[in-house]
DNA sequence: TTGAAAGCGCTAACAA
DNA sequence: TTGTTAGCGCTTTCAA
């Protein structure tokens, strides 16, 4: 038989209140508000008093109260993609450890917000229910309603990507640049004949990188065979693709991410096509899977937390009314690898 | 050149307060509150007067006002862990999207608590902050600093998982019994000898996975050949097991999660080794990488955002002064496929 | 059925 | 250097 449990609320934490500190001190609030915040003029002589008393006695000022007052929540927002097979990514998870780890450090809470393409509800209570002082956005959509609804709303917020929409605190990565320094390098061994496969084309990260693919084909000195799939992100589209690659002679597959990349790989393992004498394969974002396969994939590397500190630390001195880079670029590696010899 | 930006506090949200609306319609703050609450005698063409006013002018009533009259934060806490290739996990993705989508309909809002194995710091700092109303845990660990800290601080709790500690609300799925038919199913078909590969032992989830595929070795009606690896969730150590089993002629490989699983596979590719004519593969978990295997794998399947779902659940009922049951169990089902036959 | 007033715990002018 | 006082926006007794 299961046993059943009942809220007891006498085991609740035993909340002392300013007003207790005072009073126990035998001095006004105010002061003791002083000495905590180390705002306005106080006797170090009284400071120390109430500082000593507040350790000793674990006080801890409510933030709730404090927020109401100074019209504050102490907390920022992570909005996140919800769609399942999205959600799970590595790339949101290290993202969203940076964004809380700066948080942290600034006594402030991250509160998560799940969207989904067109279902920004979440994102809406939050805001209209003045939950969050700020946000950071961790991916970017063409027309996105996401950041469209952000900047009405007046509420502080960086993205994590890239957008075409002015006034916007945008953190990334140079994808442009990144993509096509991987494929000059690969043009420059020689390679005449590739095709590049990416996700959809809502999202602006393989936009991007498809600029990046066709400025270093556009600006080769031999001439170039190439193709570009978009919304090939599943299984079906990936395996036509790598099939006609394979039959059309194709040199080197460029995946736009680890996912399609894993896709690739394993549908080239059935195939009994062998990497990269008979097909060479690179990825412009690699993971855990794709470091680990035999022969190992040259990617592009990018630091996903970082992005996420970068993002929160610019919102948090965005908020304290700092000046802000409109755009800021983190670094990148190329990773050449045994794929692509 | 990049353009700079500065926050602009003009165009914040115009917030309207309930005395906005008081003072609008020529009544009290307190009928107002009243209508909106439903508590309290009110005449009803007061109430839709005010109900109407209210929809047509987006009033939404501060939460953080409401909250300090109320004591509440209307914010519970989702508490993971942080290290990195744990937190990637998809399990608890799935498991928290469960947390936020029951959250929700509560108008709650999910607060985000990364701890370490030896660092709760900022689950710490979320409860002695008071920023919560109550925590749903993610998993449960043996010694678990997590939920003697919880327990300590009173406040109302769920975890996902099991634990021994008394008066601790629990929702997990019956590993003991699931594994326990998993494997007694394998041993139906007359396998005699089995090998187990489990992850951390600090991990309750795979003390529980072994306990059942004891119980079922145990209870078999011959004798049966079989050795159990803990602490074995590295490419090192499960090579080396996966190389001793090949050698001493075990029938089947037991991975207590999918990701043991796909090392396991992976090696046994790489030794040229097919499943399952030289050698069955099972996993106590599955995953998108288990299932699209070729052959595919034999599993146990669970419902990880439903394990969220009810968790969030149970919890607010607890909140609410409901009686709770002490562990609940949630069904999972037995998939047998192609790399057991 | 409605309103006045006190209070939730804190901050911040303004006075002293 | 310290205290008084008036909020922040809401809930909730207690009166009317």
């Amino acid at each position: 038989m299961e046993n059943y449990l009942i809220r007891n609320d006498d085991d609740a934490v035993s909340k002392i209140t300013i007003q207790d500190v005072a009073d126990a001190l035998g001095i006004s609030k105010t002061t003791v508000s002083r000495a905590i915040s180390g705002k306005g003029r106080i006797g170090s002589e009284t400071r120390n008093k109430v500082l000593e008393y507040i350790e000793k006695n674990n006080y801890k000022p409510n933030p709730i109260a404090k927020g109401l007052a100074k019209q504050k929540t102490y907390n920022i927002a992570w909005i996140m993609p919800g769609d399942p097979g999205v959600t799970d990514l590595p790339f949101f998870q290290k993202c969203m450890s940076g964004v809380i780890c700066e948080a942290q450090e600034r006594d402030y809470d991250v509160l998560i917000s799940m969207v989904y393409d067109d279902d920004i509800s979440s994102l809406k209570r939050i805001v209209t229910n003045q939950k969050i002082d700020g946000a950071v956005l961790g991916r970017t959509l063409t027309d996105d309603e996401n950041v469209r609804f952000l900047k009405e709303s007046g509420i502080p917020f960086v993205v994590i990507g890239s957008t075409d929409e002015k006034n916007v605190i945008q953190v990334d990565n140079d994808h442009v640049k990144a993509c096509g320094e991987l494929i000059s390098i690969l043009l420059l061994k020689g390679l005449k004949n590739l095709v590049l496969i990416c996700g959809s084309d809502r999202h602006i990260v393989n936009l991007t990188r498809r600029e990046g693919f066709e400025s270093a084909i556009g600006s080769a000195s031999k001439k170039i065979k190439s193709e570009i799939y978009m919304n090939s992100d599943n299984e079906g589209a990936v395996g036509r693709i790598v099939d006609n690659a394979i039959h059309e002679n194709v040199e080197c597959i460029v995946c736009a991410d680890d996912k399609i990349c894993a896709m690739v790989i394993d549908k080239l393992h059935k195939e009994n096509v062998k990497i990269p004498e008979q097909i060479k394969v690179a990825s412009f974002y690699n993971s855990e899977i794709i470091e680990n396969n035999q022969p190992p994939i040259t990617t592009l590397k990018y630091d996903p937390r970082e992005l996420g500190i970068t993002a929160a630390s610019l919102l948090f001195s965005y908020i304290e009314g700092n000046e802000v880079p409109g755009r800021t670029y983190l670094p990148y590696e190329v990773m050449l690898k045994g794929s692509t010899q």
